[in-house]
DNA sequence: GTAAGCCTTCCCCCAAGGGGAAGGTAAAGG
DNA sequence: CCTTTACCTTCCCCTTGGGGGAAGGCTTAC
């Protein structure tokens, strides 16, 4: 089929679709007489693996790896098992982090009165110390 | 100043320190002879801020906006605060996602034995349906 | 004949700088 | 006086994951 209805079925852009052929993660025939792309059924299938643990913020990188372990029917599930729990760590350290920021956000902006005379707690805070 | 010692007293490297002037949201003077970037009390003063804004996850339009409060004398207070509580809201959003996506990928972990043979619930939720 | 709807490659754009080359300048040391 | 060292300058390419759009080619439908 062409990239559209590929596109289509994965739920992705043809943008999308295309960059992932360009940088050889989903790489489909190409028809030799109008050198369109040519996707077929297992084309799709990647492309809907790839849109899918994309959404679970695994990185372009880690999906080519995925792919890989996913291709692989040998494979140990050990590997899959060790990029997941390593994701959710990162994903552990990104919300502490945010934590820790809305905390310091929301105290700094409840102890602005946020109206219209111009002294801020806030821009002190910005300004003052380190 | 030089602003190699500007960066320093900011907490910022040379390179941020220069695309903030190029960007013109921190517009050192300029010494005629050796074109150097020439850097006063007061410029250092808004690097600090930007900087720690920037640390407070504010984007840098949105730092560029804050310093126009933080110049502003007279400017309400109340702009100070709807922009802190924009942010505080984004970063609810984020923190939504991520715990989402968190237990998604921990129940996927969790079903997943990790040992050597090839079968893979991770894999297997990656490439079914949706 | 031409308009619609596909497809192709090619190039620039985003955030927020990092890395490094090529070249100018100033102060210290021998 | 010369050289090394440590600054500084501009310039250009690199990163992530594509988006936007130009220019051109094709088939099909009206």
């Amino acid at each position: 089929m062409q990239i559209g209805e590929a596109a289509r079925r994965a739920g992705l852009t043809v943008k999308t679709v295309r960059y992932y052929a360009n940088i050889g993660m989903v790489t489909p025939r190409q028809d030799p007489d109008t050198g369109y792309r040519d996707y077929g059924e297992d084309d799709v299938a990647k492309l809907q693996f790839v849109g899918k643990a994309r959404r679970f913020d695994f990185s372009v990188e880690e999906c080519r790896e995925l792919l890989g372990l996913y291709e692989d029917r040998n494979r140990p599930s050990r590997e899959v098992k060790a990029l997941t729990l390593k994701k959710i760590a990162e994903i552990d350290t990104r919300l502490e982090e945010l934590r820790s920021l809305k905390g310091e956000l929301s105290g700094l902006a409840s102890s602005c009165d946020g109206d219209h005379r111009p002294d801020c707690p806030i821009l002190n805070a910005l300004s003052g110390g380190k």
